[in-house]
This record gives structure tokens, C-alpha cells and sequence, in this order.
DNA sequence: CTCATGAAGATTGTCGACAATCTCGAGGCG
DNA sequence: CGCCTCGAGATTGTCGACAATCTTCATGAG
């Protein structure tokens, strides 16, 4: 079981506020609470048995980590991205994880990129399995450059992705059904940019990864806008 | 008076967290909470005049800003930045910063673009004066920065590096009275970031961002070397 | 019929008190 | 003399209740 957790042993929570912003923080990632949906305190606070006041600061990280927005007294509802916000995801995305990558082919240990070399190999297993697509494409993938970003040794660089970005990606993909379309041509890209990264090559590595987040923007704004063009048709068929 | 904040006149504070946030954020950039010292809830409660409720959820915004840390069950302390975080800053800064000014090139208004100008002749004035460098270098340079951030008009990075990093910088900037030796130098710089974005030339406006920063970061890293050997002598002759 | 008005209900913001946990220093044991 | 144990004090975590604000819906005027 290849896991994103670190190897230590301390899961354990310690404050009630903590363990319900990671529950509610899964429950958004994974859908269970609708996008756009209205987050009501007393529901909650009864739904998890808990006061409301851990209740609000749970929900206070929720806002910074921009899973929830806020609104005062009115109230916070699970946030709703749009395709514009995905897209300026992506160019933030490009930015921090082609520099991670620069940083990781400079600092990475050897026992890290073998790590890294291993998720590869378990991809491969995957892929040449034909079922592997689903899960290459959601969290596989993710593990992958979680890897890459956590190489890179800058604490900054590791919060900003693994603890913000990263939750972002998987709402993302959760509310937009997204399963990559491209997951060859990916696989080959992560392969190349290891190469890099093992071989020290940081200019390299960096623009390997710039490209490679690029090409699944380019992605996703292809199909979007083959949706908005079915729809327009579908619009004139009525 | 050229100001960082926007031109909207709604800056009225609707709940009390909110504005003991806005207060502790400004005390503690500007160092009037000593970095690594203890901060106290009934302490903070009493001398601001509020609830501990309001205060504790200002404070989870601060931890989220990364200007204060916290331990559960023990306490919270205002952050203390190392030498090394400072230059995992400085990274992060150069990879956001880099493609706000690309973004900037391709998506700034003739408007903001004349915004830019003003900045810039703002400094020149002060520079010909040979009396704004600490001005120049504190809030002029971060106003300069702000602006180009805004003319990406990408509303993830702008929230990122504004309401997020530029406040680390500051802090930073208290921390270590750390007023730029190279006023001069950056100025030009800065000019020339202008033209590229005004041309639309993003590719270029991107490289000179990234090299801006970079000299940056590397002017630190060499004073702060300087001082490491300087103490060393101190210690030899003792 | 449309829109302004206002009251009822619900929700958020704030407060003070109690319980759980940690820190720190005194005292005893090896 | 050094280290462990253990209370006293302080601090953080949690709770329930009250006040302020917003939303909704019924009512009535134009």
C-alpha cells in the first residue's frame, strides 16, 4: 500500500476541532457535501456531536484552505469551481510544481527517488493491466507529484501544494467527474521527468514538469470547450 | 499617497475577529509582537477587550497565514523565521511571482499598466532625492509587486502571494531590519519588468521577474553569509 | 399584479464558565 | 549530585446560552 502519509506513526488527533476540519475536509474532496451546498453550524454541530465552537474553527481552515467560502452572518457554502478558477489553478499549479521539481533534482535523496522510481513501476503494473485508469488518474497521480513536491526539501513550497493545492485537484476532479483522458502520454511524461530528476538535471526537470501540468491544462480546456460547443448545439436543436 | 489598498471604499470591519485579526496581523509585521514570543489567550483577550471565542478564531487565521504557530494544548508563538526558511521564501516567491508577470504581460490593462508607470515615477523622484530608500525599499517595493501581482488577474495567485506571502516578506523585512542594498540596481530592474509587460512581451517579462527576485534572494543569502563569518571572527578573538 | 414593508424564524456572532491538559517547581529517591 | 515523581497554577479546549444580524414570507399599498 504506497501511501502520501509520512512514514510516521503520529495520526493521532488531539483537539475535536482538528478531527472534524479532517472529516469535513474529506467529506468535501470526496463530494459527500455538494458544491455550492449551504453549511449551516447548528446542522453540523449536531451531525458530528460536537459544540459549535470547534465546530468554527474547523470551519475557519476549511475557509483558509479555500474549501469553503464565507460570507459573515450569512453563512459558508462548499465552494463551487468554476473552469475559469480551475484554469488559474493550473497556472499556479504550473508555477510552484516546475520549481518543486527543479528543487527536487538538486536535493532529492537516492532513497527518495527510488520511491519515486517504485510508484512508477506500480503505474506501469497498472497500466499494462488496462484498469489501472481510474485510479492512475486520481489519487496515483497525485501521489506521484506529492512525491516530486516533498523532494524538493522547501517546508513553503511542500504546505503550499500538499495541504492547499493538493485538496483543490481532487475537488476538482470529484465535481467535474474528471478522469484524465491522457493517462499514455502522462505516464510517459512522469517517466521522463524522473530521468531528470535522478540524473541531477534541474533546468531539465523544471521544464519537463512546466510542460507536463501545461498539457493537462490544455487538456481540460479542450474538453471544456468541446462541452460548451454540444451545448450550444443541443440549445439550437430546441 | 499611493496606496497598496484598492480603490473600493468598503473597508468596514463587520465582526470582531475579523478586525483583531487585521490588529494582531499589523502588530506582529511590524514587530510589536516580538517574533518567537508567547502569545496568551487571556493575555490577548484582555488587552484587546474582547471574548476569547472571537480571538481564538482570529488566531486559526493567522496560523493559516503562517505568521504565528501553534501547538495544541500548549500554546501559540509568534513565527520566527529562520535564515533558510527565508530563502524557501524567496523560491516560492520567484516561481508566483515569475508568472504573475507573464499572466501581468498578457492580461494587464492600458490602465493598470499606467498605474505601473506612476509607481516607478514615484521612485524615481524619491531616489533623485536621495532620501527614499527606506521608504523605496519597505512599502514602495511591495506596492510595485502588488501591482503586477494584480495584473495577472488571476484571483488564486493574487490571494497567494498578497494575502499570504507579501505579508511574510514584511514580517521578514521587520525581523531582520533588512532596508535593500541595492536600491539602484532593483529600480532598473523594475523598469525594465515595466516595458516588457507593457510590450506584451510575457516570456521576457517572466524572465526578468524571475532574475529580479533571484538577485534578490541571493543579496540576502550573501549578507547573511557576510554576517555568519563576521561572527566567527568575533568568536576567534575572543 | 408588482413591489415595498415588516414581523417571525433561523443563523451567525459573542460571551462567560467548566473541564482537560500542559508547564513548572518542590520534594524525594537512587 | 542528578533524575524522577507529583502537585499547584496557569493555559487551552469545549460547552451552552444570549444578543445581533440576516433571510423568508406574509401582508398591504399603489
Amino acid at each position: 500500500m504506497s501511501s502520501v502519509t509520512t512514514a510516521s506513526s503520529a495520526p493521532e488527533i488531539r483537539t475535536l476541532a482538528e478531527r472534524v476540519f479532517q472529516e469535513l475536509q474529506n467529506a468535501i474532496v470526496r463530494g459527500e457535501l455538494a458544491p455550492g451546498s449551504k453549511i449551516t453550524e447548528p446542522g453540523l454541530s449536531q451531525t458530528y456531536g460536537i459544540s459549535r465552537g470547534p465546530l468554527r474553527e474547523a470551519m475557519r481552515r476549511l475557509e483558509a484552505h479555500r474549501l469553503i467560502e464565507r460570507v459573515p452572518h450569512v453563512g459558508a457554502r462548499v465552494v463551487k469551481l468554476s473552469m475559469p478558477e480551475l484554469l488559474e489553478l493550473f497556472d499556479v499549479r504550473e508555477a510552484l510544481e516546475s520549481t518543486a521539481a527543479r528543487l527536487a533534482a538538486e536535493h532529492m535523496t537516492a532513497e527518495e527517488i527510488k520511491g519515486l522510481r517504485d510508484v512508477l513501476a506500480v503505474h506501469q503494473g497498472q497500466d499494462d493491466l488496462r484498469r489501472g485508469e481510474a485510479y492512475y488518474q486520481s489519487e496515483g497521480d497525485l501521489d506521484f507529484h506529492y512525491r516530486i513536491v516533498k523532494g524538493s526539501h522547501n517546508r513553503m513550497l511542500i504546505t503550499l501544494l500538499c495541504d492547499d493545492l493538493y485538496y483543490l485537484v481532487r475537488l476538482y476532479r470529484t465535481q467535474f467527474s474528471a478522469s484524465g483522458t491522457r493517462p499514455q502520454t502522462a505516464f510517459a511524461e512522469h517517466h521522463h521527468i524522473v530521468d531528470a530528476i535522478a540524473a541531477g538535471n534541474g533546468e531539465r526537470a523544471e521544464q519537463l514538469m512546466r510542460r507536463h501540468v501545461r498539457a493537462s491544462r490544455d487538456n481540460v480546456a479542450e474538453r471544456y470547450a468541446a462541452t460548451l460547443s454540444s451545448q450550444e448545439e443541443t440549445k439550437e436543436q430546441a
